[in-house]
DNA sequence: AGATTGATCCAT
DNA sequence: TGGATCAATCTG
């Protein structure tokens, strides 16, 4: 099973869920091919006063999604030239979402335990690049029908479920790997740019 | 450090 | 309607 994470799991507070998205698969569905990676980087974005975020000019065609349930992507364009990738989070009618920011990818060859051909898609423009995403996804479902979804464990077809050192046990991330700072490229933001809201992961 | 690039938002 | 801005990335 690849245990697809719901909306409850999103539908909790924002920090709580960066942290728990860190080791959880992001999986792209292209025709009968699946690409995906196991999440490492993320920055929380929360509610209607945190200046960083798009949310805090308020409800617009733009931010309509964040406002929205949790669960959901938001995917905008930046710099007109790259996408970056969202996962909405919360209650509906609070703007807050989880920004991936970068991913480890492997291939379904590859033995992620093992430590054997791991590649790193660091920077939120460059994890959409490589999954495909762009604005198509926006305000869509994270889900199989989508295309695009979180799952716990890894959808490879190859491993062995519930078997340690096997992929599908999925990662388990402990405490101590996982770093935090101050979000990326939000200067702009008054106070608000030197909260802690960015996780990731070390070694 | 500078260029790139276009959707978005708000003040004209 | 115009123009500043921007949750980034690449090249020097």
């Amino acid at each position: 099973m690849h245990k697809l994470l719901s909306k409850d799991f999103f539908n909790r507070p924002t920090l709580q869920v960066a942290q728990e998205l860190l080791g959880k698969f992001l999986v792209r569905k292209i025709g009968h091919r699946k690409i995906f990676g196991i999440i490492t980087e993320v920055e929380a974005y929360i509610g209607p006063k945190d200046k960083a975020s798009h949310a805090s000019r308020g409800r617009t065609k733009r931010t309509e999604v964040m406002f929205g349930k949790p669960g959901y992507w938001y995917v905008y364009l930046i710099y007109g030239m790259y996408y970056c990738l969202n996962i909405v989070t919360e209650k509906e009618h609070y703007p807050a979402a989880v920004l991936i920011r970068s991913i480890v990818t492997s291939d379904s060859h590859s033995n992620i335990l093992k430590n054997i051909r791991i590649d790193e898609v660091r920077g939120p423009g460059k994890v959409c690049k490589y999954f495909k995403i762009d604005k198509r996804f926006n305000a869509k479902h994270a889900n199989k029908k989508t295309g695009l979804w979180i799952a716990a464990h890894s959808p490879s077809e190859r491993a062995s479920p519930n078997k340690v050192g096997r992929e599908d046990y999925g990662i388990k991330i402990s405490p101590r790997q996982i770093k935090r700072g101050k979000r990326i490229g939000v200067d702009y933001a008054g106070k608000w740019k030197d909260k802690p809201w960015r996780f990731y992961v070390v070694g």
